[in-house]
RNA sequence: GGGCAAGUAGCUCAACUGGUUAGAGCAAUUGACUUACAUUCAAUAGGCUGAGGGUUCAAGUCCUUCCUUGCCCACCA
């Protein structure tokens, strides 16, 4: 039978996907018996593909929880989706817009109607692709912010913090998108810088036409709700004109003008006009100074009857026709280029108008206290440390959160309204109704209000409510507070703050311990991804292409403060599963012990069919020290070291450094060394369980990081496990090592690097005895032949393996750098023609060291102030180097 | 304007609380069919650690000034 060499990840991954599902491995119960691991996933918008971000975030998370799972924790990891009110809305009204209707068409109930068939089709496309990086989720709780269960929650927060009076209600300037038509909250509104016009307008004096005022600004079509023009009260050019009335161009308003601290006199003209229906800064002026508040703009933002001839002009179109009109009448002073940063809507991009209009806002101040402190105290860490501060300086000012939006997908605010005003706060219409009845001594008719919830309103709820709360259940007492939760820094305030001031409010305790910040995903230029730069590469096509694992593993080693990708990337992972694949491959082929019966197909079958045995005795770690050659204990010796390293990286949340760990050990060592030096001797059964040994410990430390080739590959070896996903992490096995031999293997390894020339006889015989040296060269020239170094380095290894001075290890440094024994014949007298020149440079670079570490030695200074230890060991330093520079000066010598 | 981070090989990053000769990987260059793997193996070269000043026996590491880049917050009439 051929057998491909090459991984298959595909079927590999569909193979263990529908395993662990069908036998819902990843099913967290409260168990007391162990100690529980929660995470919660930052749930992904139900409109949402999977991109590089998620992959990012989720293969993180992943790693954590199935290296908790496999220390004996109770893991779980709470997946869901987030119905993200604005962008789901605005994907329905744009499949509306291709049939020619929009929502205000088909009416609340039947636009709902359609959000949701829209969410069931489409809605757990996202989840299933997470499913496909082998996100260990619990997938059976799969919450959405919207299920019924969880709109209970929102409600009771709502209605918690308005008894606690935390939510108000008040006409305010909030950030309007007229696109999506509704409200935003700060966060949401994006401030860009763009280079603007700054326009200078001229607003006669009633008294005095041609007299006049200049004000400057970069929205003229607001001077329609001009209400006054503010000057700085320590203004000298202006003191005269404070308390004078001017009449407002195009609207001929009386207008009077007003002093006030807000104004700085060094910008502009150092006069303002006032606006206060349509800019946060005019609003509270026109409070302080009791002016009338005009509203000429729709929510559309199209200019309203209170525009006079504009009415009906879209903002752009009416700010043109002003200006063209203002400077008609010659009161277009001048129009300056201005840079200042426009808000944009974080969904549509559309620039955002400051609008006035009646909200809901929840008081933050005295939420954000608990949750300062928490992060301030230690309570809560924040990863990398440096978050905490720019936390903690964004909760000293924070300001109230506007959490009503004029969407109709979301969590309708849970009040209703009688014909007077009054507002009733209640779980449904009849408890409205019953405060109503109370309140009124009948039954009064209600209406709700017509507003839905900001969608963080219900994700900030996310740690509890998807336990289940309000309800006081046995999974919310045995999984909350949650341990980590691993996030990208964009919603550090939309959420990450959010959901700690939401924990200590509601849960009286954090919701998590750790929080964890990751970079963003860029591309190799540092951009970053996304559609419309069409920079962006899709995890599906990679997952295709080069496999999960490979996914998983290039993104996590790559990732430093940001991560740079370009697809080639993906070829570290896709080559390291690959090697994995081989590297257990040979042993399959060779060891009979612990390998279960093979079908032709599958990993391990050989073409010659090697493996003809199959294990009669299970294999068992029934390892004996006391049998295993000096590469055996070696290696076992650096896995156990490995091991203990790659946990501490994992617990410190350092994964890119424990999968280089990881690499450089399976790789590097187990690979590159071992495997190479045990190939002659496979039929060693001491040997054949060391390898094995190995090779099933080194795919557990490398589970968490690429779950699939290690399941598929653990799953052909004679395990109780019912799969690696399930499997203990390693414990250490203090008897089997022993860093004596490791050293000395270590030693030898040294010494086989540099080796650069050797000395061989014509016509090599297997266990001839040859001369090896130590020459540091590229190239042996040698009569008619040329022998590679690469070559010679492997000759070395090979040589190595079947040496017998192997198996009695302990002075088998000094003899291989003496003598070793060749195994195949070689066609050539390799004679060594000595670079000089190399030598007398590596002898001078030592001889600069030398001189070095000699000058320090006899600063008296550094004698009498320098610790001990660091003296010793530069003192063992400068005899080594002697001893070194000295035989190197001998074999120059011999040579010449 | 306020705050935070980072500048180390061509690129991405290491270097534990100051302590041997600043390390890897990728890319580049050279070479190799070697009974798991060319998705491989082996080797070479590549550095005044952003700049100046200071502290110290000793500075990539600590202090200070400056320069560059990125991020966050606020303001912008």
């Amino acid at each position: 039978m051929e057998l491909s060499s090459k991984y298959n990840p595909k079927e590999t991954q569909d193979k263990w996907l529908k395993f662990w599902k069908d036998n819902n491995v990843f099913h967290a119960k409260t168990d007391l018996t162990k100690k529980p691991f929660t995470i919660v996933i930052p749930p992904p918008n139900v409109t949402g593909i999977l991109h590089m971000g998620h992959a990012l975030n989720n293969t993180l998370q992943d790693i954590m929880v199935r290296y908790k799972r496999m220390n004996g924790f109770e893991a779980l990891w709470m997946p869901g989706t987030d119905h993200a009110g604005i962008a789901t809305q605005n994907v329905v009204e744009k499949q509306l817009a291709k049939e020619g209707k929009t929502r205000q068409d088909l009416g609340r109930d039947e636009f709902l109607k359609r959000l949701w068939t829209w969410k069931q089709e489409y809605g757990d496309t996202i989840i299933s692709q997470l499913e496909k990086l082998g996100s260990s989720c619990d997938w059976e709780r799969t919450r959405f912010t919207m299920d019924d269960e969880y709109s209970e929650a929102v409600k009771e927060a709502f209605i918690h913090l308005h008894k606690k009076g935390l939510i108000y209600r008040g006409e305010r300037i909030i950030n309007w998108c007229p696109r999506c038509q509704t409200a935003l909250s700060d966060e949401e509104a994006e401030h860009k810088e763009k280079s603007g016009k700054l326009y200078h307008l001229k607003y006669p004096l009633k008294d005095d036409p041609d007299q006049h005022v200049v004000v400057a600004t970069t929205r003229p079509e607001t001077m329609l709700g001009d209400t006054a023009v503010a000057v700085n009260p320590k203004d000298g050019r202006y003191t005269k004109l404070i308390g004078k009335t001017l009449v407002l161009p195009l609207m001929d308003r009386e207008i009077k003008i007003i002093k006030d601290d807000l104004v700085a006199a060094e910008f502009g003209t150092g006069a303002v006009k006032v606006t206060p229906a349509h800019d946060p800064n005019d609003f509270m002026m026109g409070q302080r100074h009791h002016l009338p508040v005009i509203n000429v703009m729709n929510p559309d933002a199209t200019i309203n009857e209170q525009g006079g001839k504009y009415k009906g002009l879209d903002r752009f179109t009416a700010r043109k026709q002003i200006l063209a009109d203002l400077e008609a009448l010659g009161l277009l002073e001048k129009i300056e280029d201005h840079k200042n940063s426009v808000g944009h809507c974080y969904r549509c991009d559309t620039v955002v108008e400051p609008y006035l209009s009646k909200q809901w806002f929840v008081s933050m101040k005295p939420l954000a206290k608990p949750a300062s402190q928490a992060v301030q105290k230690g309570e809560i860490r924040i990863h990398p440390m440096h978050w905490s501060k720019v936390y903690t300086n964004w909760m000293q000012d924070i300001h109230d959160w506007c959490i009503s939006r004029q969407i109709w997908w979301g969590h309708r605010i849970p009040v209703w309204y009688d014909k007077e005003g009054n507002h009733f706060v209640a779980k449904s219409e009849q408890e409205a109704k019953a405060q109503a009845q109370a309140k009124h001594g009948k039954p009064v008719e209600l209406k709700q209000d017509e507003d839905v919830l900001d969608t963080w309103f219900s994700s900030w709820l996310w740690p509890f409510a998807t336990l289940g709360w309000p309800k006081q259940n046995n999974d919310l007492k045995y999984f909350y507070p949650t341990n980590t939760l691993m996030t990208a820094s964009e919603i550090l305030f939309f959420w990450v703050a959010r959901m700690i001031m939401a924990g200590y409010e509601f849960m009286g305790e954090k919701p998590f311990s750790d929080v964890l910040i990751h970079g963003t995903v860029r591309d190799a230029k540092g951009r970053k991804m996304s559609k419309s730069l069409g920079n962006a590469i899709d995890p599906l096509e990679i997952i295709d292409e080069y496999g999960a694992d490979a996914l998983r593993f290039s993104l996590i080693i790559n990732s430093g403060q940001d991560i740079f990708i370009s697809k080639e990337k993906f070829e570290i992972g896709r080559n390291f599963a690959n090697k994995i694949w081989n590297a257990s491959r040979l042993v399959f082929m060779n060891c009979e012990y612990g390998v279960k019966r093979l079908d032709p197909h599958s990993l391990g079958s050989h073409e010659g069919g090697v493996i003809a045995s199959v294990a009669k005795q299970s294999f068992s770690d029934d390892l004996d020290i006391n049998n295993l050659d000096l590469p055996s204990r070696w290696i076992i010796a650096r896995f156990y070291e490995t091991m203990e390293k790659v946990s501490r990286a994992i617990e410190e949340f350092r994964y890119s450094e424990a999968e280089i760990l990881i690499q450089d050990f399976f790789w590097g060592s187990y690979c590159d060394w071992y495997l190479e030096l045990i190939k002659t001797k496979l039929n060693d059964p001491n040997i054949q369980k060391t390898a094995l040994f190995v090779l099933k410990n080194s795919l557990k430390m490398m589970h968490p990081f690429i779950p699939f080739v290690t399941e598929e590959i653990y799953s052909k070896m004679n395990t109780k496990d019912q799969c690696l996903s399930l499997a203990a992490w390693p414990e250490k096995e203090g008897t089997l090592i022993d860093q004596e031999a490791s050293k000395q293997m270590q030693a030898i390894i040294d010494v086989i690097s540099t080796i650069r020339k050797i000395r061989i006889q014509w016509d090599i015989k297997p266990n001839q005895e040859v001369m090896v040296e130590i020459i540091p060269d590229n190239e042996v020239q040698a009569g008619l032949f040329k022998i590679n170094s690469a070559y010679i380095t492997h000759l070395a290894k090979v040589a190595l393996s079947i040496s017998s001075e192997f198996s009695t290890s302990k002075d088998a440094v000094f003899d291989l750098v003496g003598t070793v024994k060749i195994c195949m014949p070689l066609k050539g007298i390799i004679d060594l023609e000595v670079e000089k020149k190399r030598k007398r440079e590596e002898i001078a670079q030592k001889q600069k060291s030398i001189d070095g570490l000699q000058s320090r030695l006899s600063n008296e200074a550094f004698v009498s102030k320098a610790p001990e230890e660091i003296i010793t060991k530069e003192k063992e330093r400068l005899s080594t180097l002697t001893k070194e520079v000295n035989e190197l000066k001998n074999v120059l010598s011999n040579l010449s």
